[in-house]
RNA sequence: GCUCAAGUGGCGGAAUUGGUAGACGCGCUGGAUUCAAAAUCCAGUUUCUUCGGAAGUGUGGGUUCGAUUCCCACCUUGAGUACCA
């Protein structure tokens, strides 16, 4: 019987889909793991060989992990809001529910034939109303927490309410709003009801605040910095103003702290933990607070280096400050304001981009040295960023290069306060120096100098140290239709949760997915859409009588929100009408334990999911503080795009071994019309577009075309995309699996090249072939040779290693090896051909599936126990000694190995060749390492 | 600029704790089989060579009996991030 791969592996994906053969039992003695990938998006192009790369290794991880015995969770699903389907439905008109279900149709089809093995039972789509009435659950619960300082967990909003009444918030120590005033429990009871709202929302894990946005009024929406291109919308170029607009936040900066301590206790890549801590940015130092002369006004700045305090010689803001306008001189107002005004044009982006460009005004006010009390100018200048630390800094030229540069600009005098330092050139960063000219700071080392600096500063109670961090409240409303809508409704301007019971709170329809004309976002557009708060339910907007009936909230969640936390979706399997995950799901399987996918989440996704857990931790609604155990990028596979030649200004082409010193132009051709020959199909180029039609092809001698080849991102635009559908009609599903393995390391980014995928082709039917003589199953009872019990249990002990370190690429190799050896050694040996079926089972699960079966057995193979490694059939006798010279082999000498070191020595010496590579010389020294090698050094 | 990766044949890559550099595969060359092709099989394939050998893992140093592997400096490429006070 011929090796049909089609037929094979149709007749076990049907096995295993009938069988539910992968699905993951919630109630079970075996030890549970569980695999995850990264949610996809279901986009309409569909998956390239590029996608499932990390699917491929996460289900080998799985599969063996099964054959070793465990309960294996492998789900997958869909993150299936976005924008994308947005985008096409605001130009067809079509719903987005409607794209999203043929995309994920597609998806399907497309993950099925390649043989993975996921418990599709608990699939999960984010937008659908079963799964997102969770999400709107949790978004709830946020909002009826706050951070306790003190217990450092989040905490019911009531507990604080209580503490309000009984005391005020004099004593409360939580993350709140910065502008928090301080109150007695007296005032609270005497507040009203929209007065006590409006403080709670400070202190609530979402809350409403004014945050300032990228708006592009002609696009009526908010653009993120990289939809933005020289200050106008990538889409039309439209102009992007910077407004302020009244979202939902995420108090995410209360877990700045935990967020980064949590990284010691997980196994992700250095390069991972490394990216998420310089997105947390923490830095230590102190908050000093500078007096404004002849004003009561106060400017707060943070800095790092306290010690350095006696150097400062002026200040700068921010531009966006808030004192600025209210500390400018009238005579410096004129310039102060235009300089503002230049400045609100330039993004953020190209703010930070332009670190050349030295600008800033004078304010005309001074503040007063803390201590000196010598006057210190207020300077405005943009390279001080009013969302990071207090928008203000207290500018140590003599200790800072920025400081350093706009003070040489300005002719701002620099003060040094670095014993034995020169200061002429360049400012001096380092920590490693004494300090000089600052009254009691002098002599002291940096440390000594911080601490006594913050010392002095709370004495006189102008300062404190201060720890800050970069990552800032994450923003969570989207003018968008297709999102999860908020279960939130407006209640005299402020923000009302719907009961939990009354979830889902579904997506209107609306018959156009753009914002109003007035600019409001599409839900705008929906005629029922308010909360009546005695029916419960969503009703048309006409009944809006603010008494009963409510506006609802128009702004949509972010694409994060569902993803934050559907890994726990996955591990309940029956009761997900009740509950988001149940208690018992929970505690089986608590977290993650292997993650792939790309690096592009390394600050997105994988933050907020790691927030979202904590905070359901803290909650008690999971019993687990970190998500993801241990986590793997995969990297990038490349495609190889093709190009032809167009002669400059004809319309002819020319094969690329015929480009001579003659002018061409480089055209990206689609790589379906070439063979693996780098062979161009002329007529399909031709009928590929109106203006190729008529062009003329220079050809080689052989009469074919060349095209030229080129490693690029595979995309669409390039025209160097592989459908991994093709690849496994023509080669087959398990011949894929092994081949996207064989690339390279997982980790690496690798190019893509169908050429080769033929060698692991060959290696399957190799394999195939190795059970079967003459078309029939030829595996027999006979005694085993040695030889093939070692090429087994060599594979045995190098596959199983290879599968833990996720080295996926040497265990294709070792396969090979492994069936060349058996091949050459005539194995027929049920003895070695069942364990080696296992082995290769989580690559190549059909062709072992089917193997296994013909061999005999009733049951699926994916669950027979893997096979064990056995010494004894490794050891021996001999040693191929590598015999060096000064390090350089020179050549091999075959000894026993149970030889005394100074035996094998003689054994070398002897040896004529030794005797002619030293050319009579007497070595100095002799090294032996038995078992190992021997270096003859003189 | 900073942080993190990575530089090995024509190509993808291997060498797990410092111990035979180039496994395995592609491609290429030659041969067998075939009317021919596909498929399959066999042999060869780092470079130079006076055919004895010699050199060789981005560059230059260092440690070591011995370095692709460890240390220092530099170069190149890729990814992320950015005036972070």
């Amino acid at each position: 019987m011929q090796y049909n791969f089609k037929e094979i592996e149709a007749k076990w994906q049907q096995y295993w889909a009938k069988n539910q053969t992968f699905k993951a039992s919630n109630h079970s003695d075996k030890q549970k793991f569980y695999v995850l990938d990264m949610f996809p998006y279901p986009s309409g192009a569909g998956l390239h060989v590029g996608h499932p790369l990390g699917y491929i290794a996460s289900d080998i991880y799985a599969r063996f992990k099964r054959h070793q015995g465990f309960n294996v969770l492998h789900p997958q699903g869909y993150d299936s809001f976005g924008l994308p389907a947005e985008q096409y439905a605001i130009q067809t008109g079509q719903h987005p529910a409607i794209t999203t279900k043929t995309n994920i149709a597609r998806y399907r089809e497309q993950l099925d034939k390649m043989g993975f093995s996921f418990d599709w039972s608990r699939e999960v789509r984010t937008s659908d109303p079963n799964y997102y009435r969770w999400t709107q659950w949790i978004f709830i619960q946020l909002f009826e927490s706050y951070y306790c300082n003190d217990a450092q967990q989040a905490r019911p909003i009531a507990e604080l309410e209580e503490v309000f009444a009984k005391e005020g918030n004099a004593n409360i120590n939580a993350v709140c709003d910065e502008d928090v005033v301080s109150f007695s429990g007296e005032d609270w009871k005497n507040y009203a009801d929209k007065e006590k709202q409006a403080i709670l929302l400070k202190y609530r894990l979402t809350y409403l605040a004014e945050t300032e946005v990228n708006w592009c009024p002609q696009l009526g929406t908010v653009l993120a910095n990289d939809e933005i291109v020289n200050g106008v919308s990538e889409r039309g170029g439209y102009p992007v103003i910077r407004k302020k607009m009244k979202q939902w936040s995420m108090r995410i900066s209360a877990y700045a702290e935990r967020l980064l301590q949590g990284l010691d206790a997980i196994d992700w890549t250095e390069s991972l933990k490394e990216s998420q801590r310089n997105w947390i940015g923490k830095s230590v130092g102190a908050e000093v607070e500078f007096r404004v002369q002849n004003s009561e006004f106060r400017v707060q700045v943070f800095t790092t280096r306290p010690d350095t305090i006696f150097g400062a010689t002026f200040m700068t803001l921010a531009p966006e400050h808030d004192l600025v306008l209210k500390i400018t001189t009238p005579d410096q107002k004129e310039a102060v304001e235009a300089y503002i005004e230049k400045t609100s044009k330039r993004s953020e982006r190209d703010r930070m981009a332009d670190v050349k460009t030295i600008s800033g005004v004078f304010t005309g006010a001074y503040a007063e040295h803390p201590f000196t009390k010598e006057p210190v100018p207020i300077w405005i200048g943009d390279y001080v960023l009013a969302s990071y630390g207090t928008g203000a800094v207290m500018a140590v030229p003599c200790g800072d290069q920025r400081d350093y540069d706009f003070a040489k600009h300005y002719n701002i005098p620099i003060k040094n306060i670095f014993k034995d330092i020169d200061i002429s050139e360049n400012a001096y960063a380092e920590k490693d120096c004494v300090i000089d000219n600052s009254d009691f700071l002098n002599d002291l080392p940096y440390k000594k100098a911080t601490k006594r600096a913050i010392f002095e500063l709370e004495k006189l109670g102008q300062g404190k140290g201060k720890t800050n961090y970069r990552l800032r409240d994450a923003v969570f409303s989207r003018q968008r239709y297709w999102g999860e809508p908020f279960p939130v409704y407006y209640k005299d301007g402020m923000p009302q949760m719907i009961d939990e019971k009354h979830l889902p709170i579904q997506l209107p329809e609306v018959e156009k997915y753009l914002p109003t004309e007035e600019g409001e976002p599409p839900l705008g557009r929906a005629d029922v859409w308010a909360w009546d708060t005695e029916k419960n339910e969503v009703v048309s907007n006409d009944l809006i009588d603010e008494e009963r009936v409510f506006p609802l909230e128009l702004n949509t969640m972010p694409g994060w929100a569902g993803s934050s936390w559907y890994f726990f979706r996955y591990m309940e399997d029956s009761i997900r009408d009740e509950v988001f995950a149940s208690q018992e799901a929970l505690d089986y399987w608590q977290n993650v334990d292997l993650y792939i996918g790309g690096s592009e989440h390394a600050t997105g996704h994988l933050l907020y999911a790691r927030f979202w857990t904590k905070f359901l931790k803290d909650r008690n609604l999971v019993p687990i503080e970190e998500p993801f155990k241990k986590l793997i990028n995969q990297g990038m596979i490349l495609g190889e795009s093709a190009f032809v030649y167009r002669i400059k200004g004809e319309n002819r082409f020319v094969s690329k071994d015929l480009i001579g010193e003659g002018k061409v132009q480089p055209i990206h051709t689609d790589v379906s019309f070439v063979n693996l020959s780098n062979e161009l199909d002329v007529e399909a180029f031709k009928h590929w577009r109106p203006e190729f039609k008529e062009a003329e092809f220079l050809l080689n001698e052989n009469g074919k075309y060349i095209v030229g080849r080129e490693v690029e991102k595979m995309s669409k635009s390039k025209y160097n995309v592989v459908n991994p559908d093709d690849i496994c009609e023509d080669f087959g599903a398990d011949t894929l699996r092994m081949y996207e393995m064989f690339l390279g390391p997982l980790e690496q980014a690798k190019p893509w090249n169908t050429a080769g995928i033929t060698g692991v082709h060959n290696f399957i039917k190799k394999l195939w072939k190795l059970y079967h003589s003459n078309d029939a199953l030829v595996v027999s009872e006979e005694k085993t040779s040695k030889e093939s019990l070692k090429t087994l249990h060599k594979t045995i002990k190098k596959v199983t290693e290879d599968i833990e370190n996720f080295s996926f690429n040497t265990s294709v190799s070792t396969f090979m090896i492994c069936v060349n050896e058996l091949t050459a050694q005539k194995c027929t040996s049920r003895e070695v051909l069942e364990p080696l079926a296992v082995l290769i089972a989580p690559y190549a699960p059909h062709i072992a599936e089917e193997l296994w079966q013909k061999m005999g057995h009733q049951e699926s193979i994916s669950r027979v126990a893997y096979p064990k490694f056995d010494e004894k059939h490794l050891v021996e006798s001999n040693k191929n000694y590598p015999i060096s010279f000064n390090g350089k082999m020179r050549f091999t000498l075959d000894l026993p190995l149970d030889l005394s070191k100074e035996e094998i020595e003689k054994a070398v010496m002897q040896d004529e060749r030794t005797q002619k590579q030293l050319e009579g010389r007497t070595p100095k020294k002799v090294i032996v390492v038995p078992g190992k090698i021997v270096n003859i050094v003189g």
